[in-house]
DNA sequence: GACACGCGTGTAATCGATTACACGTCGGGC
DNA sequence: GCCCGACGTGTAATCGATTACACGCGTGTC
């Protein structure tokens, strides 16, 4: 058997299909100079006499050097790299909240680590270890309850954490206040005459959203001395054939509600579709709203009131306060982002209602014309 | 004014907030071994005696050490990190895709990089090589056609690079026949009598999938003497709205379709909207089919005739391919997903047909069974 | 004509891990 | 009782970039 020749076996073993990387060392070869001064054209940091600078460029481009990212990394105690956790990307609002994010790191130069956690909150606190220790310089989750870990892991970094979906006084977030967002769809419906209201909101458990926006439902009745039935309370998660499931359980309740919220969008278009199958008129018989205003909702029959999230700009805001913070900027922690309710076809005064309904029950309210 | 500590005050300007990173050298002072040990306990890459692996551990534990990623990353050449960038994740089967391929990468130790193109293909390589940068040991892009540039790259670092959503028998791929599905949907339509078919793509520009969609189909008409009439072939973005603007347009055009098949979708809701919009029967006077089977499709009124696209199994496969390449296992570079025909309520023979229709033109076909 | 200054460049330390190699120690086989 | 090997551990080289510092050289000032 020959000798090994331990160099080349070394490099085989760990990059068993590429040649050799081409290094700094190997342009500075090429075009005559250090590595040093490779590193000046390259990050413009130093002054570089022009032909050199040309004689650099030439030697990265005929050798097609790229500069090894960990190395950088390293030296620099710098990944420029964020990282996000999301529930999940079937839902719609979360897929476009990533997109915009990673859109606006990426002009900033800063590369997206991306990871779902499934809504469970042992997976999420797993997955912000490990983007900690890929070494990205933030972080974003959804929501405002995690495991304490998270906090704590990311303070001790000095790594920032933004928490999107939520308001917290005491704590980075970009969002709106989910409480009172259940609040002000109850009391639109209230205000409507609605008195038996049923809810099928998302699963609460680990989901500080959703049971913010029941706790919010709640709120609203209990300030107009209604309580919110147990059996009035559905949690399903968010599909549009849980939202069928949801409300059959809903019409077999005793009072049958008169108007539902729906913890999103699929939910409502559930509902919407099991009230048609029942051939119960929404909003005739029976009003019913979602959360989010995803793409279809206008275009449901009949369109589907609900309660503009704007997911893009979640998104966006948490990358614009990531990179202010990292490039020094003081930035207000706290960004609040506007939620409007977009009243549509599908609610309308409650059946029984005695209030003054001058031009008769028609489906929407004043501001129909928010549709887009 | 004071003396400088220069150390410190380098360290200052690197990481502003955070104090200094407890290191393996932290580590192994604290067990009072050295840091080879801890390596060696760390992965499991040594023997170690039993006492003193638990003196690492326990130091690992208080001092709350995480290895640095890039230092590891550097001299061992690997970053544990695959790449992948998509068109956009606004929409869903990239959304689903994205999230099955990060569950599995996630299972076998990588973390995902994200990036989306827009459908810009010079967006695309920038992105390509920003991951390639960051030294992703794999890459993930939708589609077949791409700058050149983007398989030179990958091919000159060794890293491997899987196209998805396409087949191509000459580089790694996780997909289907784009052509063959529009082929399918357009021999559907045919089979149902109908003979004047139009078609409703994604913007083809950039977008080879759109494009060999359209060329199936025409190629299914050309096989039966039938030519795809310029006007009635629409471009629009995958969009609910666009589908609309779409439909009118094909409304328009003379002889007007009996048929439309969409490009995806969302535009086929869109153009189901407006038909209805227009009180044209849907199915009976016109048949609408889109492609991808969204969660949504079923619930339509009518619901929508698909072609399904197993979006969770490309994101799923494509994972698989590459770990399986990375470590070490020779593995099919062409994976085949099945696609199906989803025959639901929107689609019928063709109005004027004078195929046998014993028991009269019900909405559906032979396998309606197959809705979910 | 000497000197200071600044521009352009190279040398070498450094980041934090992995790992080849060397070295001691202990036990068992002969 | 000696030697060999397995086991456990430490030392130091290494990955590829950034950058502090030193230095040479040319120019302008007094």
């Amino acid at each position: 058997m020959d000798v090994d020749k331990p160099a080349t076996r070394r490099r085989a073993r760990r990059r068993p299909a590429g040649p050799d990387r081409v290094s700094a060392r190997d342009v500075a070869r090429h075009a005559g100079v250090s590595v040093a001064t490779v590193s000046r054209v390259l990050n413009a940091s130093g002054p570089v006499a022009d032909k050199v600078r040309r004689q650099v460029v030439a030697a990265v481009e005929i050798l097609g050097y790229t500069p090894n990212a960990a190395a950088r990394a390293l030296v620099r105690s710098r990944s420029e790299t964020i990282g996000a956790v999301v529930p999940t990307l079937e839902n719609a609002s979360f897929a476009i909240a990533v997109e915009a994010l990673q859109a606006r790191l990426r002009a900033a130069g800063y590369t997206l680590l991306l990871a779902s956690s499934g809504y469970d909150s042992a997976n999420e606190s797993t997955q912000v270890r490990t983007l900690l220790t890929r070494g990205v310089e933030g972080v974003v989750v959804v929501g405002g309850s995690h495991h304490a870990e998270i906090e704590q892991l990311c303070a001790a970094r000095g790594v920032p954490l933004v928490q999107t979906w939520t308001l917290r006084p005491d704590a980075a977030c970009v969002g709106f206040d989910n409480r009172a967002v259940g609040r002000q769809l109850a009391d639109y419906l209230l205000d409507l005459g609605h008195r038996h209201i049923g809810v099928i909101a998302g699963v609460t458990r680990g989901n500080d959203r959703a049971a913010a926006r029941v706790a919010g439902i709640a709120e609203a009745l209990a300030a107009r001395g209604l309580a919110l039935a147990r059996e009035h309370l559905i949690e399903r998660p968010y599909r549009i054939a849980e939202g069928q499931i949801g409300l059959r359980a809903l019409l077999a309740s005793e009072p049958r509600p008169t108007a539902v919220i729906c913890g999103n969008d699929l939910l409502a278009f559930g509902a919407l579709l099991e009230a048609r199958k029942h051939g119960i008129a929404v909003p005739g018989e029976l009003s019913i709203a979602g959360i989010d205003d995803l793409e279809f909702a206008a275009e449901l029959d009949p369109p589907l009131t609900t309660l503009r999230v704007p997911a893009e700009e979640i998104g966006r805001r948490s990358a614009e306060y990531l990179i202010d913070r990292l490039e020094g900027r003081t930035v207000a922690t706290v960004t609040e982002v506007a939620t409007s309710l977009i009243v549509r076809g599908s609610t309308a005064p409650a059946p029984t209602s005695t209030l003054p309904t001058s031009t008769g029950p028609q489906p929407g309210g004043p501001n129909q014309g928010d549709d887009r």
